[in-house]
DNA sequence: CATCATCTGATAATTTTTTGACAGGCTGAG
DNA sequence: CTCAGCCTGTCAAAAAATTATCAGATGATG
């Protein structure tokens, strides 16, 4: 007993045995280049395979469709699911619930949001960021807004230990003017903004840019106003099933940053590190082990 | 300098900042699900994408094709190519980078935590500790830690549109006794500890527990002491290729559970997101629209 | 060798898709 | 406030693709 074709390809295959010679012909030329062959016209795809136009309409019903255009778009949807990563074809990521539990349904979402953001991504942009944010020599600023004051937090916390003479920034403070006294041409601005966009942020951005510093941003996929201005513009995904957006896939990229930034730096950081555990134990402000 | 886009969708990521409102919805729809999505009509690209049958023309001239059929036979090549190269990087996420590349590497590390995660939790626990934290009458308390700060603010800022009467307690701050001087019975709280865990949220979670109150722990796969006290304990893995654990996993749960809350809590929730963004609006801290 | 069944391709009819022309609406400058 | 310029969508015409019809070709069978 074999089992149910899965692909359109398999479902040829199968039938390939019972196919007359015109028909095989053309299944040939289909899988030959599969699926992109099946995309393109019913007479562009009849005259690869050398066969008539009908055959090839004639042939799709066999198969169980009813005319060209329902062929390809069970083409297309094929591809589509392809695309989605093999993990992320898991029906359910908390098996004892239901398919439709938030749990489920929220997961989902970010693994979708995650999938996509960096199947858009820039590797070297994201390599010149690292770069720039690793680089000890230049001042280096971190900012955030409303709801992504902890996602900057998050980075800044990871990066003080890494190297010194950063400085985190809250552009909803109306404080910041003061920080930017200092900024000058090399400087390195690390900003997130994601929507709605705050005019802070965006008058921030505007001063760095104009005493010439680096623009590093993190946004979302409707890009905030400050893209303009940005050197490097890091693009996520944040769209769930909440009133909200989601931080998730920001807060991995950033995660991912910190990764590569301190492996860069890897001898700097690792005395830091240790020098920073030191304090910790005197403080006992955490426990030995446990 | 950007290097010379390969594909369609690099070409399309490049134009953007040239594209208008609805060429940009339009860019955004086809890299949804590239390529599938555009090897459909133009008619069925359009109504996804929810713009009209000519924005999607004038849109492929703009990207220099002299029609849509030409637009999509490029897309058919490049799937072709695509599909031509050894078993593909298939199994990447940033596709534009090796394997080995730390994009690639984290993302692994992360997915492999969500999906472990969320397999072993328990979905009844989860819904439990949404009734408890959504619950206006019970005062809510959310406690983090030198690295979980920055979730549990996450976690509070957003329960503060949801509702009143919370606190949050930065536990390596020395005020927080202060703070539970009014906990009683009956109360929530909400604790973040990953190792190295932290005598202070340790002691802080002693006395809460003393006072009768509700413990809702998020900790790591080796479970912070504080889990003796708690009554539901969302347990994360958070094991990533860095000198650092990850609170991506955490992050997620997190805005799962406050995407569960808010959905509980609709009505409520509503008029309270709309009076503060009316106050955001008058304080003119956001841009209207962009 | 004739006949039937079946496959195949040419052509025409029909439907769908694509392109072009035009006008309302929004935005920003003066 | 008004006007110019540019997006954007509606509608209609043109082009292309798909389907239906039919006749010739092929090959098996009695």
């Amino acid at each position: 007993m074999s089992h149910a074709p899965d692909t359109i390809a398999e479902q040829i295959q199968a039938k390939m045995d019972h196919l007359t010679r015109a028909e095989r012909q053309l299944a040939m030329s289909i899988l030959q280049s599969y699926p992109a062959s099946g995309l393109g016209t019913l007479n562009a795809l009849a005259s690869d395979a050398k066969v008539s136009v009908p055959t090839v309409a004639r042939m799709v019903q066999k198969l169980g469709y009813r005319g060209f255009p329902e062929f390809q778009s069970s083409l297309r949807e094929e591809l589509m699911a392809k695309v989605k990563t093999p993990i992320a074809k898991h029906d359910t990521w908390a098996e004892a619930a239901p398919q439709d539990h938030i749990l489920n349904r929220f997961t989902d979402a970010v693994i979708e949001n995650i999938r996509q953001t960096l199947s858009q991504i820039d590797p070297l942009a994201f390599d010149r960021a690292c770069a720039l944010i690793g680089d000890v020599d230049r001042p280096l600023y971190i900012v955030g807004g409303r709801i992504t004051h902890t996602l900057a937090e998050y980075l800044y916390m990871h990066m003080q230990v890494i190297r010194p003479n950063l400085t985190h920034v809250q552009s909803t403070s109306n404080t910041w003017p003061h920080y930017l006294l200092n900024a000058q041409e090399g400087d390195v601005f690390v900003i997130f903004d994601v929507r709605r966009y705050e005019n802070n942020t965006l008058k921030l951005a505007e001063i760095a840019h104009t005493r010439g510093a680096k623009i590093i941003l993190l946004t979302d996929q409707w890009r905030s106003p400050v893209h303009a201005l940005a050197d490097i513009c890091l693009t996520n995904r944040i769209v769930v099933p909440s009133a909200w957006d989601s931080s998730a896939t920001i807060m991995l990229l950033v995660e991912t940053m910190i990764s590569a930034i301190q492996s860069q730096n890897w001898d700097g950081t690792k005395t830091r590190i240790e020098a920073l555990e030191d304090m910790f134990d005197q403080t006992k402000l955490f426990r030995k082990f446990t």
